[in-house]
DNA sequence: CGGATTTGACCGGCGC
DNA sequence: GCGCCGGTCAAATCCG
């Protein structure tokens, strides 16, 4: 399966750089209308130009009219964009959450020496050697912490190592300590996202709500590495690094340690979850700026054929809970199946789709460019 | 006023 | 043992 490829670099380099327009790469009428979308810095001048060549001969109020609409169109298509790069992100991040837990139980299902393996060949795929050496040092405290709340994480060990209890004697946590750090280890991942370089901040919208707890200047890059906790800490222990690439400083990386034990807050259970908890807390996610659009759309629907599946709902999905997926997932031919289920969802999503053909075009894009250079 | 963010201090691992 | 460095804490500050 390809999906071993862990290292999803999701930046949807939606031709933000106008430069690139003159490469001749293939260009389809979708990656075409999202080149003219993206030239935002440049584009309006250019596109009063071509208002004023178009209305030549009619009056000077007709052609600013259409320069007005212009750019009004060009505003409507790059916040359609903007949103169709949000969704992707959203959906890549459920992705790596959902592969990482198939992985993780076909690992063990095979054989539990081969678990180890398996796991620590995709910490090799997802820590490539750029990365320093000291994102993957681990802090006895937080080796201590995660054994002390692996009560709320870590879905896999809680299945096979001590059936989710957290409170169990000194010599279980003994004998369970080096796998649960294989296991946390594993649940590293990298995101690539592409930002307008006039944006300076470091923000990644997946859809989740994080809480800013630090930020930090680091050695081998000049720009400032911000620490994130998710909002429903401590309960979800999941964190995430951001900082812009030292090559390219539009390429945000987000590096995201741990699994969310809770539904993405776009889902309606989550909504109702959130509702249930606490007004300040319903405030914030109201407020974020990505869950109207694209996660409602991206779900996985998993409900329809298989009545096995059935209770591996979308949300499950989109938000991994260990115990109905596991119990989901009997064999190979249930594996495929939900393989196959999750990719005609996707297909059957124009959003996916158009989002995806942008993606690539603008990719295929950047390849020529390189290859050039 | 309460929650989120900022930022300097602090902690612990690692290399010398 | 010491200094460097990444990561975290928590008081101060900001903001809606």
């Amino acid at each position: 399966m390809d999906y071993s490829s862990s290292l999803v670099d999701i930046s949807l380099d939606l031709n933000l750089n106008p430069l690139r327009r003159s490469d001749d790469g293939p260009a389809s009428a979708l990656s075409v209308k999202k080149e003219w979308s993206f030239g935002v810095p440049s584009a309006p001048a250019n596109f009063m130009g071509l208002g004023m060549k178009v209305s030549s001969v009619k009056e000077e109020s007709t052609a600013t009219e259409t320069a007005g609409a212009l750019v009004e169109e060009l505003n409507r298509v790059s916040a359609e964009n903007k949103k169709l790069t949000e969704m992707l992100t959203v959906m890549c991040e459920n992705y790596n959450a959902l592969r990482n837990q198939l992985m993780d139980y076909m690992a063990r299902n095979a054989h539990p020496a081969e678990a180890a393996a398996a796991e620590q060949e995709v910490e090799k795929e997802q820590s490539p050697s750029s990365l320093s050496p000291a994102s993957s040092r681990k802090r006895k405290s937080d080796s201590a912490n995660n054994n002390n709340n692996d009560n709320y994480n870590l879905p896999v060990a809680a299945n096979n190592n001590n059936n989710g209890n957290s409170e169990s004697s000194s010599t279980d946590e003994e004998s369970f300590k080096r796998p649960r750090e294989e296991v946390i280890k594993a649940k590293i991942s990298r995101v690539y996202v592409r930002t307008e370089p006039s944006d300076t901040g470091l923000i990644v919208k997946d859809g989740y709500q994080w809480r800013k707890y630090g930020q930090k200047v680091t050695r081998d890059n000049p720009c400032p590495r911000a620490y994130f906790k998710c909002s429903f800490a401590p309960s979800c222990p999941v964190k995430k690094k951001v900082q812009r690439s030292v090559e390219d400083q539009s390429v945000v990386v987000a590096t995201y340690e741990g699994e969310h034990n809770h539904p993405h807050p776009s889902t309606p259970e989550a909504a109702a979850a959130t509702a249930a908890s606490s007004s300040s807390r319903n405030q914030a996610i109201a407020g974020s700026p990505s869950l109207t659009a694209g996660p409602t759309t991206m779900t996985l629907d998993l409900t329809k054929s298989k009545p096995s599946a059935a209770s591996t709902s979308a949300r499950n999905v989109v938000a991994p809970s260990p115990k109905p997926l596991a119990g989901a997932v009997d064999g190979p031919e249930i594996q495929q199946f939900l393989v196959e289920q999750m990719a005609t969802s996707l297909t059957k999503d124009p959003n996916f789709t158009a989002a995806l053909a942008a993606a690539i075009s603008g990719r295929m894009l950047q390849q020529n460019h390189s290859e050039r250079w």
